[in-house]
DNA sequence: ATAATAAGTCAGCAAGCGTTTACTTCTAGC
DNA sequence: GCTAGAAGTAAACGCTTGCTGACTTATTAT
């Protein structure tokens, strides 16, 4: 069992803490939008006071931009190693709810993708939300083997709009059969998503 | 000129002040989201009293709700009357902002499409957007001349996810190209999308 | 062991929220 | 013209929000 095991696990870690505040945060703010989430709800569930989140990331604000930075990271490490052919897969396989674990519920690309569309109104936020979406079409436009002119981009910012559409609709309505999807029902039709909006048949056939 | 034309206009008209409240609190939710619009910025913008929304929509849930059920209407009564090939264009065209007007920011369809993914809580309805969206994606895969079974919705539920997301991501974030792009730049990618998702010689030639 | 400091708690603040109640003002029917 | 009732307003209610300052408790170094 794991009752009292050999870890010890000081009882006040201010590194820790800070670590389960952005685990909670990030879960809360993806699935329920910055302005429905309270600080004192995200404290109450990483199990602190309220008071920490101010000390450790100044504002609520500042927690959120905490939150998306790590998110940011987060799913732009996922995109570097990725072959050519294999995107479908990968894609299908990360975004159906955790391959292994049981929790129903920890997906931190899910939650990172999600994160990229809820707003907190701050403009400056905002702002690095729109560079790093940027960046990612014009990676996605490049892993796909293609140029980047500005026909090109559109076409990966569809498709990154279409899994982040994908995303919020599973996460937030749960209609079926999207919602249920599983990795082997989700890996052809993305890939033909893929194929039609950047594939090497597709928009250069004029 | 417009200056106080014929039109006598009943300076208390409860019908149309509804109406007004219903036309504000549709854009603000629409745009803010749930919990980060206020009654009172909506009664604000309407130029009307707090007190009228509890007056006529009971409470706040319930100006939603009516925002809601309006939308359904809306986008339901869009997709009745497209013929099979030309979805593409009318969708590029509708999503397009506001084709003829000069306002920039006037256009029910895609605020009534941004209502289907804001959400408040309230699971009844949520109920609703469910069942709209779940007899919306059949409603998509019969026009696209399909049978209904479920590797079809689950196709024709992804589509609509690409258009949900391509919306939010054009009028929340403001990401370029995506956002510019305009009625003749949008129609390509998005006949290319429904071919591949949907098409005659898209997924069943395995 | 003890002092210094980091980590965490507690209680309360000012402001904003949704909602309600009592009131005023306009409109329509006689 | 007068009046009943509809339409709209003002002000306050109880409550929650994000945040703060004074306090307590654990940890670490000497």
């Amino acid at each position: 069992m794991t009752t009292s095991g050999a870890l010890p696990r000081r009882r006040r870690d201010a590194a820790q803490t800070r670590l389960d505040l952005l685990d909670v945060a990030r879960r809360r703010f993806a699935h329920d939008g910055y302005a429905a989430t309270t600080v004192r709800h995200i404290a109450d569930e990483a199990g602190v006071n309220v008071a920490l989140i101010s000390r450790y990331f100044t504002s609520k604000e500042g927690l959120f931009q905490a939150c998306l930075t790590d998110a940011v990271t987060d799913v732009g490490r996922g995109t570097d190693d990725l072959g050519h052919g294999e995107i479908a897969a990968r894609l299908a396989r990360r975004l159906s709810d955790t391959p292994g674990k049981i929790e129903p519920g920890e997906n931190r690309l899910r939650d990172g993708l999600l994160l990229l569309v809820r707003t907190s109104g701050d403009e400056r936020i905002d702002d690095l939300r729109r560079d790093f979406l940027r960046a990612l079409s014009e990676k996605v436009a490049v892993k796909t083997g293609n140029t980047i002119d500005e026909s090109t981009l559109l076409r990966a910012q569809i498709l990154l709009a279409a899994v982040l559409g994908m995303v919020l609709l599973r996460s937030t309505l749960g209609i079926q059969p999207l919602s249920a999807a599983g990795e082997d029902e989700l890996r052809q039709p993305l890939a033909d998503l893929i194929d039609a909006l950047l594939g090497t048949r597709g928009h250069d056939r004029r």
